[in-house]
RNA sequence: GGGCGCGUAGCUCAGUUGGUUCAGAGCACCUGGUUUACACCCAGGGGGUCGGGGGUUCGAAUCCCUCCGCGCCCACCA
């Protein structure tokens, strides 16, 4: 056999990974077999692969590959998410840099720059994924802005809006002035900030008196409505009724009560300004106050700011301060931290914001999404910690800003017919709006050009919460032969930080839209950070670039990186020395394969060692695709690779191959290598799913394989019986083995020379493992005696005595008797212990008698080792 | 402020209902080894009062209380 090349990963990577794709390997159709589907979590167009993409990907290929193996038509729908506000702010700062401001395009023009950014940029990241192995169905490639994909959003829309859910209201929402448009919730950060807190005095009406009240924020003064003070604070009562002067602008406004104010904080005097505070508008609501606005769309002040008109609001703060200074009416500055709301796309400062929006009743949709998951368990969320996280925020779910004022995304199909807010129809299309229209208003004279389209486009969510049923098209055509076979999927695999924005969502739209779970299992993995527990980031740059990762270590060993230290919904600390885990693994597999690749094979007897290592290995695999079955089962991948990383480097490379190679230029018998090459099939075909380039690269270097022979649609291996006394018998000899290797290595005996050994059985074990010792203690001679043997170093294993006799200089008898001594100490503390235990009466009758039982075994171990050493002691006080 | 969770070897983590196999794994570390697959290696080895204290129990890493430290989610006080 020739002699082969070093593993060159990139090489051989391109090479499997286009056969894959030329074969259609990834491909799906509906047939007869049982279906397992995953949907991947759509990434944005403007991402590129980052370290948090590699291990979700990694994770879905494994579960894919896996149930490839088992048999089922595994199909793993790809795609991308067309991310409004992201990708809006990407092309605009694009457009920006080719000197067009977005202001200056009509929606239009806008949205054609906006595709052909995304015809030029979007499938990027695909093309990463491709490189990490991923096996996904790329005919499948779907986008939420796809015709198809729009369509089916419109149409829930119009199907929620007909079904009352849907509403139009003036609410406080989170406005970012750098990106002018409005955020959800999940979309803001707080961030911890000192700041001012400026008490300013009032001056009462008609009195001179002055009440002082406590701002951080002293230019929404100008859009002061009244000033509020809980009923029961005496110390205003005298001011009931009055009215209080707003300074600057002079305004008279009422003095008001309210229970929402804290006597305790700041002054206890509150000024209220419904536009820019939800408590206050709340407090306006109940108290019909004038709601004043005072900024623009940019948070510069507007009409109502006098003088600083034009002037962002910091700006504006400081100039308003300095002016009431010059006015004796700052009575003091505090320093106060509090928490401050932050634009997580633009870090802009959020505006709270007076403004009409679009909103979906949550109320009811909700229900079967907290019922499935948490009382009939129709879903199951791994790890299961994460289920009072669900449970919490579904229970106090708000209704959902579903508006975004921005061009990219899907146009709410609501149309105006008049200036009222509430003049629109809801439909399809301007045509049937129309005819909805003239119906609704009863006005024959109603045309086309009296419509007009809502402005605002819907929340990136409201297409990506139908994901899993419209990639079927299960929307349009509810009842087509794809989403049928499909549908519902089998595992969602993605981050914690979207389990509100996405699967949750996801879950309330299967229910609602398909009257079903959209998958069964979610498996939730952790975020990936850096060694100082920072998460990822572009802005930290702390970021490793995941191509240059594959490129220099191999996507296989990035996988096993990732993998081996992300354990279900934890955190993972991720450090490149993982990668070269990864890589030795690679290169340990590899040589192996390399050294059986060099054996030559005659028609000669099979030795007794290699027979019984083989039925050894046989059943240690059968034992260990059992756990690893049961980690999958369990959604412990990585505890499932470690399994197979050990049964390939421990058990095969280090034991099996080590027993049964053959002498340097030594033949190896036909029956012993047969049997290795099966064996090393079924260890590709557990690895495969991990380690997919390097498995299939051997697997094909083993024989030529035809098209359907290929180790991606191979079987995974049959679970079958194992014999567990042969894996007990081995572990005791293999035990004798290592008391051995530590004998040579204490007493310094060179490998080379060979040894004999003596064996005080008192354990009567059948001694059809000798065979193992022999070969690789490099044994001369193993004999079993009836007595001690002198001259010798003793060991034991349970209450075996073995002995190596040795040359009397390298003996020192009185180190050995120490040794001993020591020994019997310890396992005569342990009798004691254990007799103890037995003798206390509360004990032997309250434990159970297993557990009794477990005492005495013990018990009788103890004493029979105790028995063997002092064999072995009097034998050298001789 | 409200809720959830965590603390086990130098690091990252497993440890089902308290009881064989419970004090573990991988990495790192230490010692020795290289003409004969692999130094990206082999063999051997040392590391822990299971965050502290108290309790329940015949028996606690596991259950309860308390203190200390950390993380996450939700709400947000002018």
């Amino acid at each position: 056999m020739s002699v082969l090349p070093n593993y060159i990963s990139s090489e051989v990577e391109q090479k499997w990974y286009s056969y894959w794709l030329k074969n259609k390997y990834f491909s799906s159709k509906p047939d007869h077999r049982e279906p397992y589907t995953i949907v991947i979590p759509p990434p944005n167009i403007t991402g590129v692969l980052h370290m948090g993409h590699m291990l979700n990907n990694t994770i879905q290929d494994i579960l894919i590959r896996r149930a490839r193996l088992k048999g089922k038509n595994a199909c793993w729908v790809p795609g991308t998410d067309h991310a409004s506000i992201a990708t809006e702010a990407k092309v605009v700062d694009s457009l920006k840099k080719q000197g067009i401001n977005k202001e200056d395009l009509d929606r239009e023009s806008f949205l054609k720059h906006a595709w052909e950014w995304k015809e030029n940029y979007g499938g990027i990241i695909l093309d990463q994924l491709k490189k990490l192995g991923c096996s996904c169905d790329w005919d499948r490639t779907k986008f939420t802005m796809d015709e198809d994909m729009s369509k089916s959003v419109i149409s829930t829309f119009i199907d929620l809006h007909n079904k009352g859910l849907i509403y139009k209201g003036y609410r406080m929402v989170n406005w970012d002035p750098e990106a002018k448009t409005t955020l959800s919730d999940e979309e803001v950060n707080y961030v911890e900030r000192k700041d001012n807190l400026y008490y300013i005095k009032y001056k009462v009406e008609n009195e001179d008196s002055y009440i002082t009240i406590a701002t951080t924020r002293p230019e929404t003064i100008l859009g002061d409505s009244a000033i509020c003070v809980n009923p029961t604070d005496k110390r205003f009562h005298k001011l009931k009724g009055k009215k209080i002067i707003v300074p600057l602008c002079n305004r008279s406004i009422p003095l008001i009560e309210d229970d929402y104010v804290d006597i305790d904080f700041g002054t206890g005097c509150l000024k209220v300004t419904p536009a820019h505070d939800l408590n206050d508008k709340l407090i306006g609501d109940r108290h019909n106050l004038e709601v004043i606005d005072i900024l623009n769309d940019d948070a510069t002040l507007n009409r109502h700011g006098l003088e600083f008109e034009g002037k962002d609001r910091f700006v504006a703060r400081k100039e308003i301060i300095d002016k009431l200074t010059k006015q004796g009416l700052v009575d003091k500055i505090e320093q106060i931290s509090h928490n401050v709301g932050i634009s997580e796309r633009t870090n802009a400062i959020i505006e709270p914001k007076f403004s009409d929006q679009w909103f979906l009743k949550m109320e009811e949709l909700v229900k079967p999404a907290i019922k499935s998951v948490l009382k009939d368990e129709e879903i199951k969320l791994f790890p299961k910690k994460f289920e009072n996280t669900y449970k919490h925020w579904l229970e106090n779910i708000r209704d959902w800003n579903i508006s975004r004022q921005l061009y990219w995304g899907q146009q709410i199909p609501a149309f105006y017919y008049g200036k009222g807010k509430n003049d629109y129809v809801v439909a399809t299309n301007i045509k049937d709006a129309l005819s909805v229209a003239i119906e609704k208003t009863n006005n024959k004279n109603l045309k086309l050009s009296d419509l007009k389209q809502e402005s605002d486009v819907l929340d990136t969510w409201f297409s990506s919460w139908l994901w899993p049923i419209s990639v079927f098209d299960g929307i349009n055509n509810p009842d087509n032969d794809e989403i049928n076979y499909y549908y519902p999927t089998n595992d969602l695999v993605t981050g914690p930080d979207i389990l509100f924005f996405w699967v949750a969502r996801m879950i309330i739209a299967g229910y609602e839209f398909k009257n079903t779970k959209p998958f069964s299992n979610i498996y939730l993995t952790g975020l990936v950070r850096d060694k100082q527990r920072r998460k990822m980031s572009k802005s930290l740059g702390n970021s490793p670039d995941a191509l240059k990762l594959i490129k220099d270590y191999g996507a296989d060993s990035v996988r096993v990186g990732l993998l081996l230290s992300a354990s279900a919904g934890n955190d993972l600390m991720f450090d490149e020395s993982l990668c070269q885990q990864g890589k030795s693994f690679s290169n340990k597999i590899w040589n192996s394969y390399k050294l059986i690749n060099g054996w030559s094979v005659e028609d000669i007897e099979q030795p007794e060692y290699s027979k019984l290592s083989i039925q050894w290995y046989e059943n240690k695999f059968q034992s260990v695709l059992v756990e690893i079955e049961d980690h999958f089962n369990k959604y412990r991948l990585s505890d499932a690779l470690m399994c197979v990383y050990k049964l390939i480097w421990d058990d095969f490379c280090s034991w099996l191959l080590e027993l049964i190679k053959p002498e340097y230029q030594h033949p190896i018998d036909k029956l012993t290598f047969d049997s290795v090459i099966n064996i090393f099939e079924n260890n590709l075909r557990v690895l495969h799913p991990f380690m997919p380039f390097i498995s299939e690269e051997i697997w094909q270097n083993i024989s030529n394989r035809s098209v359907n022979e290929a180790l991606i649609v191979s079987a995974w291996p049959k679970v079958e019986s194992v014999n567990r006394k042969m894996i007990k018998d081995f572990d005791f000899t293999s035990q004798v083995i290592s008391s051995i290797r530590t004998i040579r290595k204490e007493k310094n005996i060179s490998f080379k020379n060979s040894i004999e050994l003596h064996v005080l059985n008192n354990e009567n074990n059948s001694s059809n493992l000798d065979s193992l010792i022999i070969k690789l203690c490099n044994i001369s001679k193993l004999v079993y005696t009836k007595i001690e043997v002198e001259n010798s170093i003793s060991f034991r294993v349970k209450s075996n005595n073995y002995y190596v006799p040795v040359d009397n200089n390298n003996i020192n008898i009185e180190e050995e008797i120490i040794k001993l001594k020591k020994e019997l100490q310890y396992i005569e503390g342990f009798l004691n212990s254990v007799r103890k235990k037995l003798s206390n009466s509360r004990f032997v009758e309250n434990a159970p008698d297993k557990v009794i039982q477990i005492e005495k075994d013990k018990e009788q171990d103890a004493l029979s080792k105790i028995k063997a050493i002092k064999d072995s002691l009097s034998s050298l006080d001789r």
